[in-house]
DNA sequence: GACGCGACTTAACATCGTTAAGTATTATAA
DNA sequence: TTATAATACTTAACGATGTTAAGTCGCGTC
C-alpha cells in the first residue's frame, strides 16, 4: 500500500501549492482582490482543480488564517521566557502591533472580518484552544492570571477575562485604525505608530495595575 | 424658470429614494450583501436608473457614510454642555461605542473598511473639517486641548494629537471587537460591553491624566 | 483486459457591477 | 405649431466572479 502514500505525498504537494499561491495573492491585495482564477493561473492549474482541494474560496482563506494565528501565538511564545507578567503583557501588546503593521491583509482577514457561520470551532479546529502556544488569547489570559496572583492589578480588578478583553481591545484599537489609515490620511495628522503604540499600552497598564510608569 | 426647480426637486426625491433603501438593505446585511439590482426592485426602477443619479456603488455608499459621520458628530454634539473636558471625553467614548454597537453595518463601513483611492478630500467633502459639529476627531481634539490647558493630563503627556489618537484607538478597539465578534463566539467568553467599554475607559483616563478613579 | 476511481479540464451557469443603445416624455426654439 | 434637443428612464448585453456539471485520461485493481 505504499502507493497511496505517494498519492497522498502528492495531494499534499499540490494543496501547498496552492495555499503559497493564495497566500501571496492575498498578502498583495487582500480578499476580495484575489481571484481563483488568478490563483489557478498562477500555478498553472485549471480553475476547477482548486476545487478538489478546498470545498470554496472561504475554505481555502480559512486555512490560510489557521496558520496565521498560529504564527502569532508562536510570536508570543518567544514572550514566555519574560519572567515579569506585566512586562510580558506590555511586550505582547506591542509584539501584536508588529505584526499587524507588517501583515496588514492577513490580520484584516483575523480580527477585522466577521466570522462566516461555518468557521471552525475550537472542537473542530487543528489549534487548540487555550493552550497558549497556539491560541494568543490563552497566552495573554495566562499572564493575566499570574499577575493578578501576584497582586499587581488595582483592588476590585479580579476577573482574568474582562481585563485581557480590555487589554487586547487596546491594542486592537491602534492596529485596526492603523490597518485601515495606514496610507496619507488627509483627514487626521496621525502621529508616528511607534508612539501612539507605546503611550496607549503605558496608558492602559497605568490605569490598570498599582504602579505608576508616570509620575 | 419655476419648471427646472420642481424638475431638480424630483431629482432629489428619486435620489433620496435610492439611499433610504440602500441604507436599509445595507444596514441589514452590510455592504458587499447590497446588490444594485435589489436597491432597483426595492424603488421599483431598473437597476441602470441608479446610474442616473450615483456614479457607482462607491459613490452612493459613500454618500450614506456621510451621513453617518455627521449623524455621529452631531450625537457628540450634544455633549457639548458637559462642562468638565475629561467628563466630556469619557461620554464621548461611551456614546462612540453605542453608536457602533447600534449600526454595526455603518460603523465597518466608516472605520473598519480602507478608505477607496477616490475617497473626498476634506475639501471635496461637505463636511466641515475641523468644525466639532461636523468633524467627531475635531470634537475628541477640541475636548483633549482644553483639558491640557488646564493641566488635567500628566506631565509630559502635551501632544493633543497624540492623546486623542490613543484615546479613539482605545474606543475603538471595543466597538471593532464587538461588531466583528458581537455574536456567540465559541473562542472567547466576552463580557458584557458595557463592562468592558467602563473599565477601558476609566484605565485610560486613569492612565493619562492625574485624577484617580479607581484609588 | 475490463473496470473503477482519482485528478484533472472544458464548458457552462447564475450573479455581480456596469455600459451601450434605444425609447418615451417634455421643455425649448423655429 | 411643429421640429429639436434634452431628460429620465428601459432593455439588452458585456465582462468578471465563484461554482458546478459533464467529460477525459491515466493508473491500480479484480
Amino acid at each position: 500500500m505504499v502507493i497511496t502514500e505517494r498519492r497522498e505525498r502528492e495531494r499534499q504537494e499540490i494543496r501547498a501549492k496552492i495555499l503559497d499561491a493564495a497566500r501571496e495573492l492575498f498578502a498583495q491585495d487582500g480578499y476580495e482582490a484575489v481571484t481563483m482564477r488568478e490563483i489557478a493561473k498562477r500555478i498553472e492549474y485549471s480553475p476547477t482543480a482548486i476545487y478538489f482541494h478546498f470545498a470554496d474560496k472561504a475554505a481555502l482563506i480559512r486555512e490560510l488564517c489557521n496558520c496565521d494565528f498560529l504564527a502569532l501565538a508562536q510570536r508570543f511564545r518567544d514572550l514566555m521566557t519574560v519572567r515579569d507578567p506585566i512586562e510580558r503583557i506590555r511586550r505582547a501588546g506591542a509584539a501584536y502591533i508588529e505584526f499587524a503593521e507588517r501583515n496588514p491583509n492577513h490580520y484584516r482577514l483575523m480580527f477585522m472580518t466577521p466570522m462566516p457561520a461555518d468557521a471552525p470551532t475550537p472542537a473542530e479546529s487543528t489549534l487548540r484552544q487555550g493552550n497558549p502556544e497556539e491560541d494568543a488569547y490563552a497566552f495573554l489570559r495566562g499572564s493575566v492570571v499570574e499577575a493578578l496572583a501576584a497582586g499587581r492589578f488595582r483592588p476590585g480588578l479580579d476577573d482574568p477575562d474582562l481585563l485581557s478583553q480590555v487589554f487586547w481591545a487596546g491594542v486592537h484599537g491602534i492596529a485596526a485604525l492603523q490597518v485601515v489609515r495606514a496610507e496619507e490620511d488627509p483627514w487626521v495628522k496621525w502621529r508616528p505608530l511607534a508612539q501612539r503604540t507605546r503611550l496607549l499600552i503605558d496608558a492602559l497598564i497605568d490605569g490598570l495595575t498599582t504602579e505608576k510608569k508616570v509620575p
